[in-house]
DNA sequence: GCGAGACTACTCGGATATATTTTGTCCGAGTTCTCAGGG
DNA sequence: CCCTGAGAACTCGGACAAAATATATCCGAGTAGTCTCGC
């Protein structure tokens, strides 16, 4: 149960547009550089991204990836549910009903998930809500400015 | 980040386990049959748990799994870990200490985790806690005893 | 009848294949910029 | 000099390929029961 890298990349390429008040859209080769990671790759991991209305993207010369949102309206369970297709890490087959005398149980027995469907539940929803309490702008208002001024100025450089 | 299958058979095969008070080992073939899984596979999925010490293996003819330890000692967390292999789901590859002017930062600058990283690991920690909260020994008590009752009977026979 | 020993049946554990997902690459459609040529 | 238009450069998006992981299968080591043979 590893999650993408592809998480990583794209939150951290969202702080980096968000740090731009610039709306001029930048080229994934230019993001990369950022955080020296591949150009094409990137590229894929970042289209999710655009069908979520997370990003927009303009294409051509000049064209590239920017915020579409305002960055207190993007979370990071939007983020990582676009990027990971929004599926439930723990998939219940329900086993309980299948094998050995299923067919022999009550028709209400199945009625509620089974005891293990809804601990894993829990988690699940534990680890989401966390995910979603944060934004794109906690996260702004928390990472070093240090940082912040030098990838700005990186990215708004030629 | 789809969760392997092994997770929901593992515990279902943990709780089939701790609803036997006897202590006769059962086989993966009968319990493979309980919920009518491919044995072989189940087996290998198992295997780990046995390595955790949760469960415990006979070799040879009347030979199996039995529950290594109180069903009140083992947590959904030690189960998932063990099959899943205990990794971090969210793997931070600190991308913004590589590329563009990193180099050129103060070297305070990466002494405490990037604030994504941090987001992830208490989202991450939410999730485990949330499992760890639970035993074995809680599931019994919110199963439904008509389960319970088919299928001690079932690994009981012959 | 009784015991000893070989044999069979069954199990776990790990090594070996196959399928599926993730990771990485490539090419086409579309947009902007550049630059040469004509007015 | 200024406008026009063809060409080049660059970008995204999706199709295609390679690598890694999850899924499934197979074989060997070991144990308990069984059956035969000898006493």
């Amino acid at each position: 149960m590893r999650m993408g890298e592809g998480v990583e990349w794209g939150l951290h390429c969202c702080l980096a547009l968000a740090w731009l008040d610039d709306l001029a859209p930048i080229p994934t080769r230019r993001l990369a550089e950022v955080f020296d990671l591949p150009a094409e790759y990137l590229k894929k991991q970042l289209q999710p991204l655009v069908k979520a209305g997370i990003l927009a993207s303009e294409p051509g010369a000049r064209g590239g990836y920017r915020l579409n949102r305002d960055p207190s309206a993007v979370t990071l369970m939007d983020v990582v549910s676009a990027i990971e297709g929004g599926l439930a890490p723990f998939a219940c087959m329900e086993v309980r009903q299948r094998g050995a005398g299923a067919s022999a149980a009550s028709s209400t027995e199945f009625r509620s998930p089974c005891g293990i469907t809804m601990a894993m539940r829990r988690a699940e929803l534990a680890w989401r809500r966390e995910l979603a309490s944060q934004t794109l702008a906690d996260l702004l208002a928390s990472t070093s400015p240090a940082a912040e001024q030098r990838v700005r100025r990186f990215l708004a450089s030629t």
